[in-house]
DNA sequence: CGGCTTGTTGACAGTGATCAATTGTTGTGG
DNA sequence: CCACAACAATTGATCACTGTCAACAAGCCG
Protein backbone atom coordinates (compact mmCIF):
# COMPACT_ATOMS: atom_id res chain seq x y z
CA UNK A 1 0.00 0.00 0.00
CA UNK A 2 1.39 3.50 -0.14
CA UNK A 3 3.27 4.99 2.37
CA UNK A 4 1.33 7.60 4.88
CA UNK A 5 -1.87 6.12 3.62
CA UNK A 6 -3.95 6.57 6.76
CA UNK A 7 -2.80 9.66 7.29
CA UNK A 8 -3.77 10.69 3.98
CA UNK A 9 -6.64 9.14 4.11
CA UNK A 10 -7.93 10.77 6.98
CA UNK A 11 -7.52 13.99 5.70
CA UNK A 12 -9.20 13.46 2.66
CA UNK A 13 -12.43 11.80 3.84
CA UNK A 14 -15.46 14.03 4.84
CA UNK A 15 -15.67 12.35 8.49
CA UNK A 16 -12.95 14.68 9.98
CA UNK A 17 -14.07 17.35 12.10
CA UNK A 18 -11.66 18.97 13.47
CA UNK A 19 -7.91 18.72 12.86
CA UNK A 20 -4.88 20.41 15.38
CA UNK A 21 -1.52 18.48 15.12
CA UNK A 22 -1.89 14.91 15.28
CA UNK A 23 -5.56 14.97 16.71
CA UNK A 24 -8.37 13.84 14.82
CA UNK A 25 -12.09 13.81 15.56
CA UNK A 26 -13.62 10.53 13.58
CA UNK A 27 -17.07 10.12 12.98
CA UNK A 28 -19.16 6.49 14.00
CA UNK A 29 -18.12 3.31 12.06
CA UNK A 30 -15.67 5.07 10.03
CA UNK A 31 -12.61 2.70 8.48
CA UNK A 32 -8.90 4.22 10.48
CA UNK A 33 -7.22 1.52 8.49
CA UNK A 34 -7.25 -1.76 7.11
CA UNK A 35 -5.64 -5.18 6.88
CA UNK A 36 -2.14 -4.44 4.53
CA UNK A 37 -2.53 -0.99 5.24
CA UNK A 38 1.08 0.98 5.78
CA UNK A 39 0.53 2.88 9.12
CA UNK A 40 2.70 6.08 9.67
CA UNK A 41 2.55 5.50 13.19
CA UNK A 42 1.13 4.10 16.76
CA UNK A 43 -2.72 5.78 17.24
CA UNK A 44 -4.23 6.67 20.39
CA UNK A 45 -7.86 7.35 21.93
CA UNK A 46 -8.21 10.27 23.11
CA UNK A 47 -12.28 9.78 23.63
CA UNK A 48 -14.11 7.34 22.45
CA UNK A 49 -13.79 4.09 21.78
CA UNK A 50 -12.60 1.94 18.22
CA UNK A 51 -12.32 -1.88 17.19
CA UNK A 52 -9.81 -3.64 15.84
CA UNK A 53 -10.38 -6.43 13.88
CA UNK A 54 -9.40 -8.94 10.79
CA UNK A 55 -11.17 -10.29 8.31
CA UNK A 56 -10.08 -13.85 6.60
CA UNK A 57 -10.75 -14.50 3.04
CA UNK A 58 -13.32 -16.26 3.67
CA UNK A 59 -15.44 -13.50 5.26
CA UNK A 60 -15.32 -14.42 8.77
CA UNK A 61 -14.55 -11.29 10.75
CA UNK A 62 -12.21 -11.66 14.27
CA UNK A 63 -12.52 -9.25 17.09
CA UNK A 64 -9.33 -8.70 17.99
CA UNK A 65 -9.95 -5.70 20.60
CA UNK A 66 -11.74 -2.71 21.72
CA UNK A 67 -9.80 0.57 22.88
CA UNK A 68 -10.66 3.63 24.50
CA UNK A 69 -9.16 6.69 25.94
CA UNK A 70 -6.03 6.89 26.34
CA UNK A 71 -5.09 2.90 24.64
CA UNK A 72 -2.59 2.44 21.72
CA UNK A 73 -3.24 0.54 18.56
CA UNK A 74 -2.43 -0.12 15.34
CA UNK A 75 0.81 -1.76 17.70
CA UNK A 76 0.35 -4.59 14.87
CA UNK A 77 2.47 -2.32 13.03
CA UNK A 78 5.03 -1.89 14.87
CA UNK A 79 6.87 -5.05 13.24
CA UNK A 80 7.46 -3.63 9.69
CA UNK A 81 4.96 -0.94 9.41
CA UNK A 82 1.94 -2.96 7.80
CA UNK A 83 -0.98 -3.79 9.91
CA UNK A 84 -2.30 -7.15 10.30
CA UNK A 85 -5.80 -5.67 11.21
CA UNK A 86 -8.34 -3.20 10.71
CA UNK A 87 -9.72 -0.36 12.61
CA UNK A 88 -13.01 1.40 12.85
CA UNK A 89 -14.00 3.89 15.45
CA UNK A 90 -17.24 2.76 17.50
CA UNK A 91 -19.01 6.05 17.94
CA UNK A 92 -17.46 9.60 17.23
CA UNK A 93 -14.03 9.58 18.48
CA UNK A 94 -10.72 11.66 19.06
CA UNK A 95 -7.65 9.89 17.82
CA UNK A 96 -4.11 11.09 17.71
CA UNK A 97 -1.38 9.59 15.95
CA UNK A 98 2.42 8.75 17.06
CA UNK A 99 4.71 9.06 14.09
CA UNK A 100 7.26 6.04 14.01
CA UNK A 101 9.82 8.57 13.74
CA UNK A 102 8.76 10.72 16.87
CA UNK A 103 8.66 6.91 18.34
CA UNK A 104 12.49 5.73 17.18
CA UNK A 105 13.90 9.55 17.20
CA UNK A 106 16.22 9.79 20.18
CA UNK A 107 16.24 14.10 19.71
CA UNK A 108 12.63 13.79 19.62
CA UNK A 109 11.25 14.28 23.48
CA UNK A 110 8.67 12.08 23.47
CA UNK A 111 8.51 9.87 26.56
CA UNK A 112 9.83 6.31 26.16
CA UNK A 113 8.98 5.48 29.44
CA UNK A 114 5.05 5.67 29.37
CA UNK A 115 5.29 4.49 25.67
CA UNK A 116 6.75 0.86 26.40
CA UNK A 117 4.41 0.98 29.47
CA UNK A 118 1.61 1.67 27.78
CA UNK A 119 2.67 -1.25 25.07
CA UNK A 120 3.09 -3.55 27.95
CA UNK A 121 -0.46 -2.89 29.32
CA UNK A 122 -2.06 -3.47 25.99
CA UNK A 123 -0.07 -6.59 25.84
CA UNK A 124 -0.98 -7.83 28.92
CA UNK A 125 -4.75 -6.85 28.28
CA UNK A 126 -4.02 -8.88 24.86
CA UNK A 127 -2.87 -12.05 27.03
CA UNK A 128 -5.75 -12.02 29.08
CA UNK A 129 -7.99 -12.22 26.38
CA UNK A 130 -5.98 -15.24 24.84
CA UNK A 131 -6.35 -16.95 28.31
CA UNK A 132 -10.84 -16.37 28.20
CA UNK A 133 -10.63 -17.58 24.71
CA UNK A 134 -8.47 -20.83 24.94
CA UNK A 135 -11.22 -22.71 27.56
CA UNK A 136 -13.61 -21.00 28.98
CA UNK A 137 -17.49 -21.37 28.58
CA UNK A 138 -19.71 -18.60 27.17
CA UNK A 139 -20.78 -17.96 31.10
CA UNK A 140 -17.28 -17.19 31.76
CA UNK A 141 -16.51 -15.30 28.76
CA UNK A 142 -19.14 -13.07 29.00
CA UNK A 143 -18.50 -12.32 32.99
CA UNK A 144 -15.26 -11.75 32.14
CA UNK A 145 -15.78 -9.57 29.51
CA UNK A 146 -18.41 -7.55 31.78
CA UNK A 147 -15.90 -6.88 34.90
CA UNK A 148 -12.83 -5.56 32.21
CA UNK A 149 -15.10 -3.49 30.90
CA UNK A 150 -16.66 -1.90 34.20
CA UNK A 151 -13.26 -1.84 35.32
CA UNK A 152 -12.06 0.04 32.22
CA UNK A 153 -14.90 2.58 32.71
CA UNK A 154 -14.20 3.03 36.98
CA UNK A 155 -10.46 3.87 35.83
CA UNK A 156 -11.59 6.55 33.81
CA UNK A 157 -13.60 8.38 36.33
CA UNK A 158 -17.12 6.47 35.15
CA UNK A 159 -19.72 4.27 37.34
CA UNK A 160 -18.37 0.26 37.56
CA UNK A 161 -21.91 -0.76 37.50
CA UNK A 162 -23.38 1.40 34.55
CA UNK A 163 -21.91 0.32 31.46
CA UNK A 164 -23.12 1.54 27.74
CA UNK A 165 -21.15 -0.52 25.54
CA UNK A 166 -20.52 1.34 22.12
CA UNK A 167 -20.07 -2.52 20.36
CA UNK A 168 -22.80 -4.63 19.17
CA UNK A 169 -23.69 -8.10 20.23
CA UNK A 170 -22.23 -9.26 17.33
CA UNK A 171 -18.92 -7.53 18.11
CA UNK A 172 -19.03 -8.96 21.74
CA UNK A 173 -19.73 -12.58 19.95
CA UNK A 174 -16.98 -12.35 18.03
CA UNK A 175 -14.57 -10.81 20.59
CA UNK A 176 -15.77 -13.56 22.94
CA UNK A 177 -15.42 -16.45 20.28
CA UNK A 178 -18.83 -17.56 20.75
CA UNK A 179 -22.00 -16.85 17.70
CA UNK A 180 -24.18 -13.99 18.71
CA UNK A 181 -27.26 -15.96 19.80
CA UNK A 182 -24.93 -18.21 22.34
CA UNK A 183 -24.08 -14.65 23.84
CA UNK A 184 -27.80 -13.43 23.84
CA UNK A 185 -28.71 -16.85 25.85
CA UNK A 186 -25.84 -15.91 28.09
CA UNK A 187 -27.22 -12.31 28.68
CA UNK A 188 -30.87 -13.59 29.46
CA UNK A 189 -29.02 -16.09 31.87
CA UNK A 190 -27.61 -13.54 33.36
CA UNK A 191 -30.61 -11.54 33.60
CA UNK A 192 -32.62 -13.85 35.27
CA UNK A 193 -30.09 -15.00 37.48
CA UNK A 194 -30.08 -11.35 38.61
CA UNK A 195 -26.00 -10.74 37.90
CA UNK A 196 -27.13 -7.83 35.27
CA UNK A 197 -30.48 -5.64 34.47
CA UNK A 198 -30.40 -4.81 30.59
CA UNK A 199 -31.53 -1.39 30.74
CA UNK A 200 -34.10 0.52 28.22
CA UNK A 201 -34.24 -2.63 26.00
CA UNK A 202 -30.58 -1.04 24.61
CA UNK A 203 -26.92 -1.73 24.75
CA UNK A 204 -26.60 -0.47 28.53
CA UNK A 205 -26.17 -2.67 31.00
CA UNK A 206 -26.19 -2.48 34.40
CA UNK A 207 -24.33 -4.36 36.64
CA UNK A 208 -25.99 -5.53 39.93
CA UNK A 209 -23.73 -8.46 41.43
CA UNK A 210 -20.41 -7.90 40.39
CA UNK A 211 -19.08 -10.61 43.36
CA UNK A 212 -20.78 -13.33 41.60
CA UNK A 213 -19.58 -12.38 38.46
CA UNK A 214 -15.74 -12.46 39.84
CA UNK A 215 -16.35 -15.34 41.15
CA UNK A 216 -17.25 -17.10 38.24
CA UNK A 217 -14.41 -15.58 36.39
CA UNK A 218 -12.03 -16.97 38.84
CA UNK A 219 -13.66 -20.89 40.12
CA UNK A 220 -12.22 -23.85 38.46
CA UNK A 221 -14.37 -25.41 36.88
CA UNK A 222 -17.91 -25.05 38.74
CA UNK A 223 -19.93 -24.67 35.70
CA UNK A 224 -23.20 -24.21 37.60
CA UNK A 225 -23.48 -21.75 40.13
CA UNK B 1 9.02 -9.49 45.44
CA UNK B 2 12.62 -8.29 45.32
CA UNK B 3 14.08 -5.92 42.93
CA UNK B 4 16.45 -8.13 40.30
CA UNK B 5 14.73 -10.92 41.55
CA UNK B 6 15.44 -13.16 37.90
CA UNK B 7 18.81 -12.44 37.86
CA UNK B 8 19.69 -12.84 41.74
CA UNK B 9 18.01 -16.22 41.08
CA UNK B 10 19.49 -16.98 37.93
CA UNK B 11 23.21 -16.13 39.52
CA UNK B 12 22.55 -18.10 42.97
CA UNK B 13 21.04 -21.71 41.12
CA UNK B 14 22.79 -24.49 40.73
CA UNK B 15 21.20 -24.48 36.63
CA UNK B 16 23.72 -21.96 35.96
CA UNK B 17 26.55 -23.65 33.24
CA UNK B 18 28.26 -20.26 32.05
CA UNK B 19 27.61 -17.00 32.19
CA UNK B 20 29.22 -13.89 30.14
CA UNK B 21 28.16 -10.83 30.33
CA UNK B 22 24.05 -11.25 30.20
CA UNK B 23 23.99 -14.41 28.78
CA UNK B 24 23.00 -17.70 30.55
CA UNK B 25 22.82 -21.37 30.12
CA UNK B 26 19.46 -22.97 31.64
CA UNK B 27 18.82 -26.32 31.92
CA UNK B 28 16.00 -28.05 30.87
CA UNK B 29 12.48 -27.47 32.96
CA UNK B 30 13.74 -24.69 34.89
CA UNK B 31 12.48 -21.56 36.02
CA UNK B 32 13.37 -18.83 34.43
CA UNK B 33 10.59 -16.77 36.65
CA UNK B 34 6.91 -16.35 37.84
CA UNK B 35 4.21 -14.61 38.26
CA UNK B 36 4.43 -11.85 40.47
CA UNK B 37 7.85 -11.38 39.89
CA UNK B 38 9.76 -8.13 39.70
CA UNK B 39 11.62 -8.21 36.61
CA UNK B 40 14.99 -6.60 35.63
CA UNK B 41 14.22 -6.38 31.82
CA UNK B 42 13.19 -8.13 28.67
CA UNK B 43 14.11 -11.43 27.92
CA UNK B 44 15.25 -13.10 24.68
CA UNK B 45 16.27 -16.91 23.89
CA UNK B 46 19.19 -17.10 21.61
CA UNK B 47 18.88 -21.07 21.55
CA UNK B 48 17.14 -23.56 22.80
CA UNK B 49 13.28 -22.68 23.82
CA UNK B 50 10.80 -21.26 26.22
CA UNK B 51 7.04 -21.19 27.32
CA UNK B 52 5.84 -19.14 29.65
CA UNK B 53 2.43 -19.56 31.15
CA UNK B 54 -0.38 -18.32 33.88
CA UNK B 55 -1.20 -20.54 36.40
CA UNK B 56 -4.95 -19.69 38.30
CA UNK B 57 -5.42 -19.99 42.02
CA UNK B 58 -7.68 -23.18 41.21
CA UNK B 59 -4.46 -24.32 39.71
CA UNK B 60 -5.26 -24.60 36.17
CA UNK B 61 -2.01 -23.79 33.71
CA UNK B 62 -2.76 -21.73 30.64
CA UNK B 63 -0.16 -21.89 28.12
CA UNK B 64 0.69 -18.33 26.24
CA UNK B 65 3.56 -18.94 24.24
CA UNK B 66 6.73 -20.82 23.42
CA UNK B 67 9.60 -18.81 22.03
CA UNK B 68 13.09 -19.79 19.74
CA UNK B 69 15.95 -18.23 19.20
CA UNK B 70 15.76 -14.64 18.63
CA UNK B 71 12.33 -14.52 20.53
CA UNK B 72 11.70 -11.67 23.21
CA UNK B 73 9.78 -13.14 26.44
CA UNK B 74 8.75 -11.38 29.70
CA UNK B 75 7.38 -8.63 27.51
CA UNK B 76 4.36 -8.72 30.52
CA UNK B 77 6.44 -6.86 32.58
CA UNK B 78 6.79 -4.03 30.06
CA UNK B 79 4.13 -1.89 31.72
CA UNK B 80 5.51 -1.99 35.85
CA UNK B 81 8.09 -4.05 35.54
CA UNK B 82 5.90 -7.28 36.91
CA UNK B 83 5.38 -10.06 34.82
CA UNK B 84 1.76 -11.83 34.98
CA UNK B 85 3.10 -15.01 33.80
CA UNK B 86 5.69 -17.73 34.43
CA UNK B 87 8.53 -18.57 32.45
CA UNK B 88 10.12 -21.95 32.29
CA UNK B 89 13.01 -23.34 29.72
CA UNK B 90 11.63 -26.83 27.74
CA UNK B 91 15.38 -27.79 26.99
CA UNK B 92 19.03 -26.37 27.34
CA UNK B 93 18.45 -23.23 25.96
CA UNK B 94 20.81 -19.89 26.25
CA UNK B 95 19.05 -16.43 27.73
CA UNK B 96 20.14 -13.14 27.26
CA UNK B 97 18.64 -10.16 29.65
CA UNK B 98 18.08 -6.95 27.92
CA UNK B 99 17.85 -4.90 31.69
CA UNK B 100 15.03 -1.96 31.31
CA UNK B 101 17.68 0.60 31.88
CA UNK B 102 19.48 -0.38 29.14
CA UNK B 103 16.45 0.09 26.83
CA UNK B 104 14.80 3.34 28.02
CA UNK B 105 18.18 5.19 28.29
CA UNK B 106 19.00 7.50 25.30
CA UNK B 107 22.55 7.35 25.74
CA UNK B 108 22.86 3.05 25.43
CA UNK B 109 23.86 2.06 22.24
CA UNK B 110 20.87 -0.15 21.63
CA UNK B 111 18.94 -0.60 18.53
CA UNK B 112 15.31 0.81 19.07
CA UNK B 113 14.05 -0.16 15.51
CA UNK B 114 15.15 -3.82 16.14
CA UNK B 115 13.55 -3.85 19.03
CA UNK B 116 10.66 -2.48 18.58
CA UNK B 117 10.47 -4.41 16.14
CA UNK B 118 11.00 -7.70 18.17
CA UNK B 119 8.00 -6.21 19.76
CA UNK B 120 6.11 -6.23 16.97
CA UNK B 121 6.56 -9.53 16.06
CA UNK B 122 5.93 -11.05 19.66
CA UNK B 123 2.52 -8.55 19.93
CA UNK B 124 1.34 -10.50 15.79
CA UNK B 125 2.10 -13.99 17.09
CA UNK B 126 -0.39 -13.42 19.91
CA UNK B 127 -2.65 -12.27 17.70
CA UNK B 128 -2.86 -14.92 15.86
CA UNK B 129 -2.91 -17.41 18.71
CA UNK B 130 -6.25 -15.32 20.07
CA UNK B 131 -7.33 -15.52 16.36
CA UNK B 132 -7.57 -18.87 16.81
CA UNK B 133 -7.96 -19.73 20.21
CA UNK B 134 -11.32 -17.82 19.62
CA UNK B 135 -13.59 -19.91 17.66
CA UNK B 136 -11.68 -22.35 15.93
CA UNK B 137 -12.22 -26.82 15.98
CA UNK B 138 -9.41 -28.72 17.51
CA UNK B 139 -8.42 -29.50 13.84
CA UNK B 140 -7.97 -26.16 12.84
CA UNK B 141 -6.06 -25.38 16.15
CA UNK B 142 -3.66 -28.25 15.30
CA UNK B 143 -3.22 -27.53 11.57
CA UNK B 144 -2.37 -23.75 12.75
CA UNK B 145 0.00 -25.03 15.54
CA UNK B 146 2.07 -27.23 13.36
CA UNK B 147 2.21 -24.27 9.89
CA UNK B 148 3.52 -22.35 12.49
CA UNK B 149 6.11 -24.68 13.74
CA UNK B 150 7.31 -25.40 10.86
CA UNK B 151 7.49 -21.83 9.86
CA UNK B 152 9.23 -21.11 12.90
CA UNK B 153 12.32 -23.91 12.07
CA UNK B 154 12.24 -23.20 8.55
CA UNK B 155 12.73 -19.62 9.04
CA UNK B 156 16.15 -20.35 11.68
CA UNK B 157 17.32 -22.55 8.76
CA UNK B 158 15.80 -26.16 9.85
CA UNK B 159 13.59 -28.47 7.77
CA UNK B 160 9.71 -27.46 7.30
CA UNK B 161 8.83 -30.57 7.72
CA UNK B 162 10.55 -32.93 10.30
CA UNK B 163 9.42 -30.95 13.92
CA UNK B 164 11.06 -31.92 16.80
CA UNK B 165 8.29 -31.06 19.50
CA UNK B 166 10.01 -29.48 22.66
CA UNK B 167 7.11 -29.37 24.35
CA UNK B 168 4.71 -32.05 25.86
CA UNK B 169 1.13 -33.30 24.56
CA UNK B 170 -0.08 -31.23 27.51
CA UNK B 171 1.66 -27.72 26.79
CA UNK B 172 0.70 -27.66 23.11
CA UNK B 173 -2.85 -28.74 24.27
CA UNK B 174 -3.19 -26.62 27.00
CA UNK B 175 -1.76 -23.40 24.61
CA UNK B 176 -4.48 -24.50 21.92
CA UNK B 177 -6.98 -23.91 24.43
CA UNK B 178 -7.94 -28.02 24.34
CA UNK B 179 -7.70 -30.74 26.10
CA UNK B 180 -5.07 -34.02 25.85
CA UNK B 181 -7.52 -36.38 25.19
CA UNK B 182 -8.30 -34.80 21.65
CA UNK B 183 -5.38 -33.33 20.87
CA UNK B 184 -4.37 -37.05 21.12
CA UNK B 185 -7.47 -37.76 18.84
CA UNK B 186 -6.75 -34.90 16.39
CA UNK B 187 -3.03 -36.07 16.30
CA UNK B 188 -4.02 -39.88 15.20
CA UNK B 189 -6.96 -38.34 13.18
CA UNK B 190 -4.06 -36.20 11.07
CA UNK B 191 -1.92 -39.46 10.49
CA UNK B 192 -4.73 -41.64 9.39
CA UNK B 193 -5.40 -39.16 6.93
CA UNK B 194 -2.01 -39.20 5.85
CA UNK B 195 -1.07 -35.22 6.91
CA UNK B 196 1.24 -36.36 9.00
CA UNK B 197 3.77 -39.43 10.52
CA UNK B 198 4.51 -39.66 14.06
CA UNK B 199 8.29 -40.54 13.90
CA UNK B 200 10.03 -42.87 16.37
CA UNK B 201 6.70 -42.73 18.98
CA UNK B 202 8.61 -39.59 20.46
CA UNK B 203 7.83 -36.04 19.69
CA UNK B 204 8.75 -36.05 16.20
CA UNK B 205 6.67 -35.14 13.77
CA UNK B 206 7.05 -35.01 10.12
CA UNK B 207 4.55 -33.53 8.07
CA UNK B 208 3.51 -34.81 4.84
CA UNK B 209 1.00 -32.87 3.12
CA UNK B 210 1.60 -29.21 4.10
CA UNK B 211 -0.58 -27.72 1.56
CA UNK B 212 -3.52 -29.80 3.32
CA UNK B 213 -3.14 -28.34 6.52
CA UNK B 214 -2.65 -24.68 4.90
CA UNK B 215 -6.42 -25.18 3.73
CA UNK B 216 -7.79 -26.34 6.66
CA UNK B 217 -6.52 -22.88 8.21
CA UNK B 218 -7.70 -20.72 5.57
CA UNK B 219 -10.76 -22.72 5.00
CA UNK B 220 -13.94 -20.92 6.07
CA UNK B 221 -16.64 -23.72 7.72
CA UNK B 222 -15.16 -27.04 6.22
CA UNK B 223 -15.36 -28.81 9.17
CA UNK B 224 -14.77 -32.08 7.13
CA UNK B 225 -11.93 -32.37 4.60
C1' DC C 1 11.65 -54.72 37.91
C1' DG C 2 8.15 -51.45 39.60
C1' DG C 3 6.61 -46.88 40.10
C1' DC C 4 5.64 -42.60 37.58
C1' DT C 5 4.82 -39.65 33.97
C1' DT C 6 3.29 -39.23 29.19
C1' DG C 7 0.36 -40.51 25.66
C1' DT C 8 -3.58 -43.01 23.56
C1' DT C 9 -8.29 -44.79 23.16
C1' DG C 10 -13.30 -45.53 24.40
C1' DA C 11 -18.10 -44.26 26.10
C1' DC C 12 -20.98 -40.69 27.38
C1' DA C 13 -22.81 -36.12 28.47
C1' DG C 14 -22.81 -31.18 27.98
C1' DT C 15 -21.97 -26.90 25.82
C1' DG C 16 -22.36 -24.27 22.10
C1' DA C 17 -22.97 -23.94 16.75
C1' DT C 18 -26.33 -24.16 13.24
C1' DC C 19 -30.67 -23.34 11.10
C1' DA C 20 -34.88 -21.03 11.29
C1' DA C 21 -38.35 -17.88 12.84
C1' DT C 22 -39.81 -13.71 15.38
C1' DT C 23 -39.49 -9.28 17.49
C1' DG C 24 -37.23 -4.86 18.20
C1' DT C 25 -34.47 -0.98 16.54
C1' DT C 26 -32.49 2.26 13.37
C1' DG C 27 -32.37 5.05 9.45
C1' DT C 28 -33.89 6.87 5.08
C1' DG C 29 -37.20 8.77 1.81
C1' DG C 30 -41.78 9.82 0.62
C1' DC D 1 -44.01 12.25 10.75
C1' DC D 2 -44.89 7.84 9.25
C1' DA D 3 -43.70 3.66 6.39
C1' DC D 4 -40.78 0.57 4.89
C1' DA D 5 -36.39 -1.63 4.60
C1' DA D 6 -32.28 -3.08 6.65
C1' DC D 7 -30.22 -4.41 10.51
C1' DA D 8 -29.81 -5.89 15.53
C1' DA D 9 -31.29 -8.92 19.03
C1' DT D 10 -33.81 -12.69 20.96
C1' DT D 11 -35.62 -17.38 21.23
C1' DG D 12 -36.34 -22.32 20.02
C1' DA D 13 -35.03 -27.05 18.27
C1' DT D 14 -31.52 -29.97 16.79
C1' DC D 15 -26.92 -31.88 16.27
C1' DA D 16 -21.84 -32.05 16.32
C1' DC D 17 -17.70 -31.26 18.73
C1' DT D 18 -15.19 -31.56 22.56
C1' DG D 19 -14.74 -32.13 27.70
C1' DT D 20 -15.08 -35.52 31.25
C1' DC D 21 -14.25 -39.87 33.34
C1' DA D 22 -12.02 -44.12 33.04
C1' DA D 23 -8.96 -47.56 31.52
C1' DC D 24 -4.92 -48.80 29.27
C1' DA D 25 -0.35 -48.67 26.66
C1' DA D 26 4.20 -46.88 26.44
C1' DG D 27 8.50 -44.49 27.81
C1' DC D 28 11.48 -42.91 31.54
C1' DC D 29 14.21 -43.29 35.68
C1' DG D 30 14.92 -44.75 40.19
Amino acid sequence: MNQLASRAQINTLNNVHSIYRDAFVIRSHELLFKMGDHLSGVYRVNSGSVKSFKSSESGEEQILGFYMAGDLFGLDALSDGISRSSAVVLEASNITLLPFETLLDRESNIDYHSFIKQVGIGYNRDKDHAMILSHCTADRRLAWFLLKFSDDLSQRGYSASELTLPMTRRDIALYLGVVVETLSRVLTRFCKKGLIRLRGHQRSIEILEIDTLRRMVLSCKNRKN
